[in-house]
This record gives structure tokens, sequence and C-alpha cells, in this order.
DNA sequence: GGCGTAGCGGTACATCTGTACCGTTTTCGG
DNA sequence: CCGAAAACGGTACAGATGTACCGCTACGCC
């Protein structure tokens, strides 16, 4: 229909930005180049090298912009979903959410945790995903009354960590509510406890 | 002082891989290329050229000797440990393990384990990793009491690589051990009880 | 002891990459 | 409405990369 008016200025930026995620996501970091991101938002080369002067500066701004939105997504969740008392469904919603509208931004995270193992720069990033994730969920366990919300956070981001990525590892193969709700169920009845 | 003979045959696959294990875990898979393995083997370029067919061939055997050494050595910690009773202390003692002399297979795993979310030919080395590390730890809970160690090994697991991942990002700031313990402890104390 | 083959090392080359450059167009404050 | 500054698009180029190729060497088997 619309010959679509050419985005232009900073929205171009943004363009990329979520171009870059998707190059992030569907071929992983090492196959993040100028060329394959520009044409990936539909833009000549020279629009990314303008807005981002270097590949490096692209990669970091992708990566901040994975961990905002993804710490945005489990703090809404968490918020809307606060004071429940059945923690296990509600985790596995927020997983089930996280490895379905928020798998590009996951994926990207995950990738940028790795990286972040020798690069200090993305450190702080890393810090602000975590700190994110820790509050959200000590929130939620103090709602469903835990002695120790902090560390127990501790326990549960962990655990969630390791079930995200593994269900990311083995594709979208099995259901994941099925996969994942027993072992939720199991460790937060181990922390909560039904007394 | 021998003016060192030079290693020849497959030998020098082995040696390949080595370095190709160093590369990545140095500096991401994305810089996993030809020259610098041959480079950081001490080999000529021909030389990985010879014994890989391709730089995926080479990619993919480096990540297969990486998983297979990190079960070999969380199996071995099992076995030795089997029938323990502070089942968190000694899962901090495996931890700690991975992180240091473990620490380049534990990267090269992890790593695998992100590409093998777009790479399906990776899936039966992240099958063979995550079979190894749950028996492991399932043979573990069964001898500290666990009801159900199978599901109870998963849920351990999960946190376990969630652990393993954050503290490779966060490098070898903070002492390791005082970090995991507590985190550990209160997971364990929540699976097994204290009855 | 000779010889076929596996192992070896050097080089070549087409391709892709990051980035610099430069002339043109659009935008917007005055 | 005008002019400077920002945004834009195309192109150029040096360097790195995967891989093919070719002639040489060492080794094991007859």
């Amino acid at each position: 229909m619309s010959p679509e008016r050419p985005v232009r200025g900073e929205a171009r930026r943004a363009l990329i930005l979520d171009a870059a995620l998707e190059v992030i996501a569907g071929e992983g970091p090492g196959a993040l180049t100028h060329r394959r991101v520009a044409a990936a938002a539909g833009l000549p080369l020279a629009a990314t090298t303008y807005w981002f002067s270097s590949k490096d500066e692209l990669l970091t701004a992708a990566y901040r912009l994975a961990a905002d939105r993804d710490i945005r997504r489990v703090t809404e969740f968490a918020d809307r979903h606060a004071g429940t008392s059945d923690l296990a469904e509600v985790l596995t919603e927020l997983l089930a959410a996280e490895l379905g509208e928020g798998r590009t931004a996951l994926i990207a995270s995950f990738a940028m945790w790795l990286e972040a193992t020798r690069r200090p720069e993305l450190r702080s990033i890393e810090h602000d995903w975590t700190e994110g994730y820790l509050s959200a969920v000590a929130g939620l366990l103090e709602g469903a009354g835990s002695p120790s919300p902090r560390l127990d956070a501790q326990v549960l981001t962990a655990a969630i960590d390791g079930l995200l990525l593994g269900h990311l590892a083995r594709g979208a193969q099995d259901d994941v509510r099925t996969a994942i709700r027993p072992v939720l169920a199991r460790l937060v009845e181990g922390l909560v406890g039904d007394a």
C-alpha cells in the first residue's frame, strides 16, 4: 500500500538495534556484521556506521536493549502477580513468556552474559539484569511467605536461568509448561514449604 | 633444552583441539579461526585444515571434547563423594572445581549450549552433557536420602547451571565458595529436608 | 631397501569485513 | 525563505578469513 515513507533520524537507531537483536538471536553474536544488520533493517550499510561509531558500540547497545526489555518484562510480570499464592504456577507462566515472546531478548541476554566473561564493560549490564531479576523474584517470594526472600530469590533465579538456558538449547521440542512446571513446583515447595 | 621433536600424526589433532578450546574460552567462539587456532597450537595454518575439513567440524569437535571432559569431571567427582551426608558442601567444592581447573571446558560448554539454540547438530552433545550431569547429581542425591532423586536432580542441575553461569559472568571478583555455599545450602535444605 | 601413502608446510585467491570518505539531500531555527 | 548542520547513500580500500592446491618429507609395509 503505502510507499512507506522511510524512517529517519533517531527512529532509525531503534530500527537498527531491533535488527541487531534479531541477528544475534537468529545467527549468533559472531554473525553480527554491519552489513547483515543493515540488510535486516532494510537500510543501506552506511546507516549502521552512521548511528554507531563501531561494531562494538552497536553490539553493546543491542545487549543493553535486550537486558532492559527483559528486566521490564519480568518486573511488570512480578508486579501483576504480586501476592500470589500459587507461586510455581506463576513462575511457569513467566518462563513460558520468556521463551515465547521474550525469546529474542532472552537469547541476546544469555549471549551477553557469556561474553561478559571476557569483556568487563558488559558487567554493568549483567549487574542490572541480575539485580532486576533478583528483586522481581524476591517480591514474588515475599508475597508467598518466604522466610528469607533475598536468599531464596538467589536460589530461584539461578534455577530459572538454568531452566531457561536448557529449554532454549533443546529447542521447542517439548511443551515448555509441561516440562518446567513440576521442577518449579518441587523447588517452590522446598523453599516456601507447605506450612 | 630439547629442540622438541615436533608432534606428528593423531597427536596433532588433540593439540589442535586443545588450542581450539583455549581460543573459545579466551576470545569466544566467534574468534575461532583456523589461523588463530594454529597459532595457539604453535602449528602452521595448514595443520588445522588438514585435520579438520572445515571450521565447523573443528568447532563441533572442540565442543564435543569440552562436554566429554566436563562430564568425566563431574562423574568422577560424584563417584568419589557418593553417600556423603553434607551434600551442600560437596556441591560447593564441585562448583569451585568447575570454575577453577574446569573453567576452559565450562565456558566452552556454555557456548555450545547457546549455539545449540540455532544448530540442531549440537543437540546430541547437549543431550549427553545434560544427561551426564543429571545422573551424577542424582547419584549424590540418592546417597543423601532424597525422596525423588531424578526430579530433585533436575532442580539441582538447573540451579547449578545458573550459579555457574552467573559466576563466570561476574568474573573472579568474589570468592566462589563464600558466594555459592549459602545458596546451595538453602537449596539442599529445601530438597532433602533435615528430617 | 624401496615405495606408496599419510602427513606436512607454504602459498594463492576469492570473499567478506570494518571503517573512512565524500558529495547530496533533508531538516529546522532564525 | 535561507543557510548551516544533521542525516543520508554510495563507494573505496586495506586487512582478515576459509579453503583449495601443490610439491616435499617421513613412515610403515612388502
